[in-house]
DNA sequence: TACTTGACTTGGACTTCGTCCATTGTAGGA
DNA sequence: TCCTACAATGGACGAAGTCCAAGTCAAGTA
């Protein structure tokens, strides 16, 4: 994320305090935010802000490949500033704590051309399920 | 899904018209319907069937563990009957085709201890993604 | 600095997916 | 056949997200 609104400046876009306000929400570790709440932290700094610019520029993002889309439960997406460095995910069934998590090997090569129906198979998306510490005790 | 409704009755369920018409809806092989795909075939058996009644016993199916919840994309969720043996996705990004499949090896066997974080692990789910024969034609 | 303009923002209407509930109907046992 | 607890209905409601016409403004130009 460090340098993301250098590297949106170079791509066109037009640098408001609306995308700003997103860019700085979204910064961290482990961020795996909906759009709602991205839009309450961004009303805290930039009240006026609206929830359509949150959308819009959260979309953006995506489609710039700055920002990924996770989709852990059946509820509202999250937004996941961490889309450089791949990786998976690892959340808690009771209180939808999530982690980032890097497991070892890779998970495309275990599927089998058999299994593979003629398709050819570009990314693969896992995510582990279970309880987290604090929910465990 | 062989023989659901005699399961179904030695549980104590009571045998409606409606269920009855939803079981067969989601009879066969990669069966992966929204619950309006749902309802519009069963309203096809069963014209006055509605809307609620195909969510309420989706909702009980799943809880019975006689079907399974996927959520592919980031829209509806899919029905899948297939939930006694267990496997994963694949899925085309163009049209939304969905195959069962079955990946070699253990994908909870590859999270290594360090990257569990405390968390007690028990289920993993796998997406694949890529384009189906008839799209890349 | 002031001007200009196309890109951006806004709020509210709208859509989709799903839940809830009071009322009505009925499966299955007595 | 009758009873009644469980199930079905449809319409209101809610959450998440999209769309649009109108107003605003970032940034390039002079
Ligand atoms: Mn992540
Ligand atoms: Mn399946
Ligand atoms: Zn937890
Ligand atoms: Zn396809």
């Amino acid at each position: 994320m460090s340098d993301l609104l250098g590297r949106l400046r170079t791509r066109g876009w037009r640098l408001t305090a609306q995308r700003r306000v997103v860019a700085e929400v979204l910064d961290g570790d482990h961020i795996h935010l909906t759009a709602d709440e991205v839009h309450a932290r961004a009303v805290r700094r930039l009240p006026e802000i609206s929830r359509a610019t949150v959308y819009n520029t959260l979309g953006e993002l995506v489609n710039l490949g700055e920002v990924a889309e996770v989709s852990t439960d059946h509820r509202a997406k999250r937004y996941d500033p961490n889309a450089h460095r791949p990786h998976h995910h690892l959340l808690c069934a009771r209180c939808g704590a999530i982690r980032d998590v890097h497991p070892v090997g890779d998970p495309l090569a275990d599927l089998p051309e058999s299994e593979r129906f003629g398709f050819s198979v570009s990314e693969v998306e896992l995510t582990y399920r279970g309880v987290c510490p604090d929910c465990a005790a």
